[in-house]
DNA sequence: CGCCATGCTGCAAACGATTGCACGCGGACG
DNA sequence: CGTCCGCGTGCAATCGTTTGCAGCATGGCG
């Protein structure tokens, strides 16, 4: 690792300034110098000292994504999308995991900050007052959350949540239950907006069967309630949970479609491969993730509006939806 | 982020020398200057310039991880793990997704080094030649894989080969049939020889069903030959194979465990939530990611023998097994 | 033929931290 | 009381790159 540009420059016969001229401004030097700059470099297997450059031109190349919990099967193809469109700006990436902490994001925007040109903040838990102090470290992109003056990619539930209920009440289901997930979640609240203006656009009931943790146990928690309610089909907030709804139905007895419909939420990966796959409202977790590495690379120009960037989610029929056992169930 | 040393020292009353000092080698410092350097730092809210540093340390505190596909249901898991342990020793995580293309790698190695003062390698598709040529651009760390002088992370099959198969054994099972992964695999040869070992101790005869993709396809593929070969048990490359065979076979009408048992391999969250219910070897995949970075982070005196760090798997019965149709099947 | 604009190039000063070296001061010891 | 030792501190060089400024040609134009 020892070739500096004084190598280069060196065996170039020019000046440092020179040679470091022929690589970042070549409209600046003369065809000849550049050229030979170039062979230099070549020669000698150059490669820039990046700590060098940020050290004075403030850019470090890298750019910070705090996810709240790696193993939550929504972020890997986040991280994904993210990773390609990294790579494609020529830009890294450093990961951080929350550990579902809402107290550790901003400690962990602390630390990050001063290494990265821009965090990407996945479904943050945190309030307003930090993503404030947040965005004064460093810049921001948010996923799953929107926030007045960030940049943010969303996804759009409505043209999803409206399929979901538009399937399930062609299949004569009228009331439709609707698992929820944490309480105080910001997306919980946005979904739950959602799904009582798209029900009341198709002319369906909503009943609420409550608030669960966001894992497959919290799905199975949920079986008991939507069987109590005696629900014909439910809307639960994710795929985990509607695995975990799914498991413990079967195991109380309960067919799926047959006597119960469950639409799940995000179609990660393993809903597909479910017994029976599960019908599903899909978010493009892949392009949200890209987006938000655009956002972030993107002339911080644009910064000042705090653009949103919403994706259309979009619902999936799969087996575990079916005909209502009775009409209007 | 306009604070530096400078300010610190000036507040503090005494040199930059001294601040760093008092920050870096706080023996060297009397007791009452180290608390005004402190103080200085807290109430300036001082954060050190990390490129300075490294400009001059050469230690970038950065590790690079790279995986040859972050949808793969196993990495998750193991980042989970070497983020932790990178936290816990202070050091950041730089992720790369080497994208499923083995002649990708070293280049991605070669942009990475520059940036990081070690790589993680998570199950490398790159041949001897290769890697030779990325452990001289960095420190490399290996998971799921050896090479004769490298540092390395890897499962010991035998354990939970063994304890499937004994599993399988008491089940009345002797005949058992092998789904492989992908045949140049290097993971694939060791599994492959560890089953003949344990396979021979407790004399159970095993069927080579093929190599195939290590997808949900790949596994479905594999559901052919099960069925021709007319097998009571196998035990498959891996659990998202696994799960494939699972669909197929249920497809096919046969049920799971009682026409035929199912083995997966690695145990992956969704290997829980099947149904049934996978039986699986487990491998510690977190701690697997753990160690890895522990391995990076080490002394790198210790590096001389290329010490590789084994991971007990064990076998994990659920759902999937049952008594065999006929004894001896 | 002279002047000026223009295009390349080099000098040298940054950037913010670390670290070898030297200096001064005090106490301990002879 | 003199010498020496050692601790604590500061000076200044250094890491590798970028960049403002100045200098030097060269060529075009009047």
């Amino acid at each position: 690792m020892g070739i500096t540009l004084r190598d280069v420059a060196a065996r170039a016969d020019v000046s440092v300034a020179t040679a470091s001229r022929a690589l970042q401004k070549p409209a600046m030097v003369s065809t000849a110098t550049r050229e030979r700059v170039q062979q230099a470099v070549d020669e000698l297997g150059y490669s820039p000292n990046r700590s060098a450059r940020t050290l004075i031109t403030g850019r470090t190349g890298v750019l910070g994504v705090v996810v709240p919990d790696l193993l939550n099967p929504f972020y890997p193809a986040l991280l994904k999308g993210a990773q390609e469109r990294a790579r494609h700006h020529g830009v890294q990436l450093l990961l951080a995991d929350a550990e579902e902490t809402p107290e550790g994001e901003l400690p962990l925007v602390r630390t990050l900050a001063p290494q990265v040109d821009g965090i990407l903040l996945c479904s943050p838990r945190m309030g307003a007052k930090e993503l404030d102090a947040a965005a004064r470290l460093t810049r921001i992109a948010l996923v799953n959350r929107t926030h007045t003056y960030l940049e943010a990619v969303a996804p759009n539930a409505l043209s999803g949540v409206r399929g979901a209920l538009r399937h399930l009440r062609s299949l004569e289901h009228r009331r439709i239950g609707v698992v929820g997930g944490p309480a105080r979640s910001w997306s919980e609240g946005r979904r739950r907006r959602t799904i009582a203006r798209a029900a009341d656009e198709l002319d369906v009931e909503v009943v609420d069967v409550g608030h669960f943790a966001p894992t497959v146990e919290g799905g199975r928690a949920a079986a008991e309630s939507v069987l109590v309610l005696e629900l014909g089909a439910v809307l639960v907030y994710n795929d985990v949970m509607a695995i975990g709804l799914l498991a413990a139905l079967r195991e109380s007895g309960f067919r799926v479609p047959q006597d119960i419909s469950i639409v799940g939420w995000d179609d990660i990966e393993s809903a597909a491969v479910t017994d029976p796959p599960l019908s599903t409202i899909r978010v493009p977790r892949r392009e949200m993730g890209a987006a938000a590495i655009d956002a972030l690379v993107e002339d911080p120009a644009a910064h000042q509006d705090g653009l949103t960037w919403r994706f259309e989610s979009a619902f999936v029929a799969r087996g575990s939806t079916g005909r209502a056992r009775r009409a209007g169930d």
